[in-house]
DNA sequence: GTCACGCTTCCGCTGGGCGGAAGGATCGGG
DNA sequence: CCCGATCCTTCCGCCCAGCGGAAGCGTGAC
């Protein structure tokens, strides 16, 4: 009756998926007992496989014993097919925009009722931003979330709409009534906007991408930046953005 | 006698690293047994290992059958910490340089006899280019390379001169003697650059990152560019890019 | 039909993996 | 200096999870 205990069911492979697992963006380095709790596991268990990992290259040690994510992981996952086609249509696009606005210029796509953010330039002139590439962020309070949200089905926002709306900072909307005025406004403009609702000092602008060229085509992704102020310039950055969206549309 | 036969002294985690290590820039989708023979695995072996990375997300499998690095990975891999300071603290200085330009970008840094290319910024405008984020080359036959070994400590030009350097293009220069002398002539212009020596139409130069603001600090990384033409604006570009990458090493 | 190829499933043997427990290493408080 | 607390590392014996040969399918070429 020694030993093994291991909950029945689950197999190493497993395990190294939740050792891996344990790392998000608000956990980039762990401890190993810290590593060995989130992962769900044993410690001297946690402690065997991490090292084989660490020998593998998948995780990495530093030099104060604390576990982070290693380059190999990175490597390997940057071979990953998320969404190559569409940065690939979208890149030079991006490119154009930073280019005319020098701000942070974001392309996203909707994974379940969160944004997840694809690609990303930030200028240096550009306010502090939370968000980098992989990182997911709720849809209610960013330019592109919103023109995410907008378009997305009805369920989705239902689902978003009806669990409560996550404050950030004073100024993000928190009422379901307000956000859904905002959307529909959002539908019928063609943009969606935010006035520091994410982070103080910083405005943003999203429009959708509609695949193909139709103007009712299917809604894959959202183009949006992000700047100090919306005061000046927003019908003209609006414009711009619409251009890019309808150019990589066509080129999807 | 029957069954397991595995090869001893291997364990189920290196089987993993061994699964998602068959996976390179060249091999961005597997099938079953290529997947298999690449690992060095059984075929049920690797059938059964990599069902549980795809049911983990760590791998994808695509409806034609083939196997494909899964979204979690590049998740879990942006994570990582590669470079991070040093691209924090490049980050705008490759705006700069982009929105100046509006060529193709990149922030490179050495790893081994290869170049390790960790930030790209690529305009619509520019040739297309082989590196991507992640992707590794040989270092003789790059901007940023020759600039990277021109610095590098003599061991590591000692390794690159004394194999035979891979012809790329017509242009790839593969005469040991000649590469040597480009190298001691980047060291003194402070600068290095290529044309067309790894792909048609591309020249690219590149200068040297030096870690804080001494003139003979380490060189810790490389800045460069690539231009369809040297021919015209040959000394403002390196004049913009030694601005750059001073500022870059004065933030490290 | 027949063959070839690659994927999937089955199953019995066994050694790799498990975690409790003991042993270190490090730190800080008394 | 000792002692307890906390965390990491190593040891070890039990046992079942994992292994792969072999058989079974599905598909496509000729």
């Amino acid at each position: 009756m020694a030993g093994n205990t291991a909950q029945p069911g689950t197999t190493v492979a497993q395990r190294v998926v939740a050792l891996l697992g344990a790392f998000d963006d608000r956990h980039r380095s762990l401890t190993l007992s810290r590593l060995a709790e989130r992962a769900g596991l044993a410690l001297p268990t946690a402690h065997r496989l991490a090292g084989e990992l660490v020998a593998g290259g998948l995780l990495q040690r530093r030099d104060d014993g604390a576990y982070v994510v290693g380059r190999r992981t990175w490597d390997i996952g940057l071979l990953a097919p998320v969404q190559t086609d569409l940065r690939r249509a979208a890149s030079p696009f991006l490119q154009d925009i930073y280019a005319a606005t020098l701000a942070t210029v974001h392309l996203a796509v909707r994974e379940g009722t969160e944004v997840l953010y694809v690609e990303r330039i930030s200028g240096r002139a550009s306010v502090p931003i939370v968000s980098t590439v992989g990182s997911r962020l709720p849809l209610h309070c960013t330019g592109v979330g919103k023109a995410l949200l907008a378009h997305a089905p009805p369920d989705v926002r239902e689902a978003v709409l009806s669990r409560p709306l996550r404050r950030v900072t004073p100024y993000t909307v928190v009422q379901p009534g307000t956000l859904a005025r905002q959307l529909d406004q959002a539908v019928r403009d063609g943009y969606a906007s935010t006035v520091e609702e994410m982070s103080a000092g910083a405005c943003s602008v999203g429009v959708p991408i509609r695949r193909g060229t139709a103007d009712d085509a299917e809604v894959v992704a959202a183009l949006g930046i992000v700047v100090p102020s919306l005061k000046r310039d927003r019908s003209r950055l609006v414009a711009s953005l619409q251009v890019a969206a309808r150019g990589i549309g066509r080129s999807l």
